[in-house]
DNA sequence: TATAGCTTTGCAACCGGTTGCAAAAAGTTA
DNA sequence: TAACTTTTTGCAACCGGTTGCAAAGCTATA
């Protein structure tokens, strides 16, 4: 049915290996032989088969895109930006929805059937395991969104949490705030953890006052609005809140004003991530942003370089954070 | 580096293709044959290669997602969803993100090159042309969002937007709605004009007022804001806006609010879609719902139908809409 | 035990490309 | 024009699989 090589090599009454010559970059073909080949390649509508190619070049520009994040609205900046980075350099995101569902240990099956040339794990709450499998698969991996450390099982590019929540300390303090509190994401996830670990520390060191500490079940609306609800409900809120992420913010924030209180005046709030929604003026949440776009375009640096350079020691990389002031934090004294 | 069939082979001391079939469904190896080849197999850790088969099976498993939605939030939904349909069925999303600057037509030869199985186009925004160059290449192709219409050139599984528009009429002149408005988004989209075809039409037949019609420069929160603060300031606002999609309407709103108007005592909203920020409780936008998970599900059952059958006639299906109450609209009398 | 019938297996060709090698062609130099 | 380089080209083997076909191996029947 489609036009292959072959079909070309004998309209244009040439070798086989002219055609696939005259296809490959930096192949040695005369001028006349190329306008030949050309010709007849577009009279009948050829266009090399990538796979096949593969199966001699071991590389089909395959990159797998996995992650569980589908629900966050994250996600959106995040897959619109990976993708675009990808097709510029003339890579193919093959994706994988990682949710509980399916194993970790099928995506990788799976992904070794499909002979990718690299894999971009891009979530902040998958296990590390899951990164480590392909690395040890002999599969070129980075994981963004992941967390750091000084000696990594695989290349990670992230934030430094533990500065994030050192910017949030910094931030409170300053506009005053005596009572504060931490609301994380699942106790689980290391995020949350490195996020609390920086803001206590910075905390500790200024001499304020040790923080209220709870967490919410997950990174969403849901979970964020319920855990504040328990908290006016059973506790006497603290006077600001610092959140696990924006989406978890803005489930807090609805809390708060049904239960007939004022942001900032009588409760505050921030984030992280600075995702699309918390620029919405109706929402307008005082947020920590992740540099997503860079934290993206790094990541796919890091990528492209592993399929060129033999396997490096692998290196974490932390992209600095940084405070986004809107509407739900008092104003500086 | 990879262990290969033949590789397998030989640990097992039997033929290529004794191998070849004990990973083949459906083929003739006995009991102690396949028993053989098993062991070697995971002794070694084979996996076949799916890209070499597919050269003689002629199906990659491949298929093209291809959109150019990806700053909407519905396509948190939409992508969450696609991905693990297409998932169950054993099937990969080879993801095409077709913004500005990336040529339908490449997009049509890049993924001829990967030897697609079919292409899903999940837009209601994308020019018809995109579907069909993939149909006229002689790819299985189903447009998803797409527009009804009565003779498609493709495959279409999409709302019914006229019905959609109707909905909304009935819906705002059951609440004695007098003075309505159309807010849709870019003029050109033919969803748009659709929803805008079956608002008159419904609001004509009911023997309702015209109502006044504006267009937003996108689907989009900043332009559903910035074309409301121009009416506000411009025009002598409706009591009501039909909008073209939610985030829109979100945009809308949080001008309203800024102008210091209520919602929905001074000016109600409806939106369409019913994405995920819609149910927030800080937004609560009124709005017609569509059925996502059935018109993902409905475009995977085309999709693979059409991998197996030979070219049938191309055919759109239409899901029903249904209005999902919140708080941007008044109470019935 | 011979024979027919079914199942299992291996051979070899093929899928659509790439590539090392040597022969052929073209270009240089003397 | 001959001898020597350099470039271009085709052959054939290979990438990792599948599959039609015929031979080999079994089982069942007479």
């Amino acid at each position: 049915m489609a036009i292959t090589l072959n079909d070309v090599a004998q309209r244009a009454g040439v070798s086989r290996s002219a055609v696939s010559r005259t296809f490959t970059d930096g192949a040695s073909v005369s001028k006349v032989m190329r306008q030949k080949v050309e010709d007849a390649a577009i009279e009948l509508g050829y266009t090399p088969n990538f796979l096949a190619r593969s199966l001699t070049t071991r590389s089909t520009k395959l990159i797998g895109l996995v992650s569980d994040n589908f629900h966050n609205p994250i996600f959106l900046e995040v897959f619109d930006q990976f993708t675009r980075g990808l097709q510029d350099r003339g890579l193919r995101p093959l994706l994988v929805n990682l949710s509980e569902t399916y194993q970790a240990s099928s995506s990788l099956r799976m992904l070794q059937q499909y002979s990718v040339d690299g894999v971009i794990v891009a979530s902040s709450t998958l296990p590390p395991e899951v990164s480590e499998a392909f690395r040890s698969a002999g599969i070129p991996v980075v994981n963004s969104f992941g967390r750091f450390s000084l000696t990594p099982k695989v290349d990670v590019v992230g934030i430094d949490d533990e500065a994030c929540g050192q910017i949030a300390a910094e931030t409170l303090l300053a506009r005053g705030y005596k009572r504060l509190a931490f609301l994380g994401g699942p106790q689980a996830a290391t995020s949350t953890q490195s996020r609390l670990r920086g803001f206590l520390a910075e905390l500790q060191r200024a001499g304020g006052p040790a923080p209220d500490i709870t967490f919410a079940e997950a990174y969403s609306f849901e979970a964020g609005r319920a855990e504040m609800q328990r908290l006016l409900r059973e506790t006497t809120p603290a006077e600001v809140y610092f959140c696990g992420d924006d989406v978890l913010s803005i489930g807090a924030l609805s809390a708060i004003r049904d239960h007939g209180l004022r942001v900032p005046e009588d409760i505050g709030l921030i984030g992280v991530n600075d995702m699309q929604m918390s620029g919405w003026q109706n929402i307008n949440l005082t947020t920590i942003a992740q540099p997503f776009a860079e934290i993206i375009q790094t990541s796919i640096d890091v990528i492209v370089d592993m399929l060129q350079a033999p396997k490096q020691p692998p290196q974490a990389r932390r992209l600095p954070c940084r405070l986004v002031e809107r509407g739900t934090l008092r104003a500086l004294p």
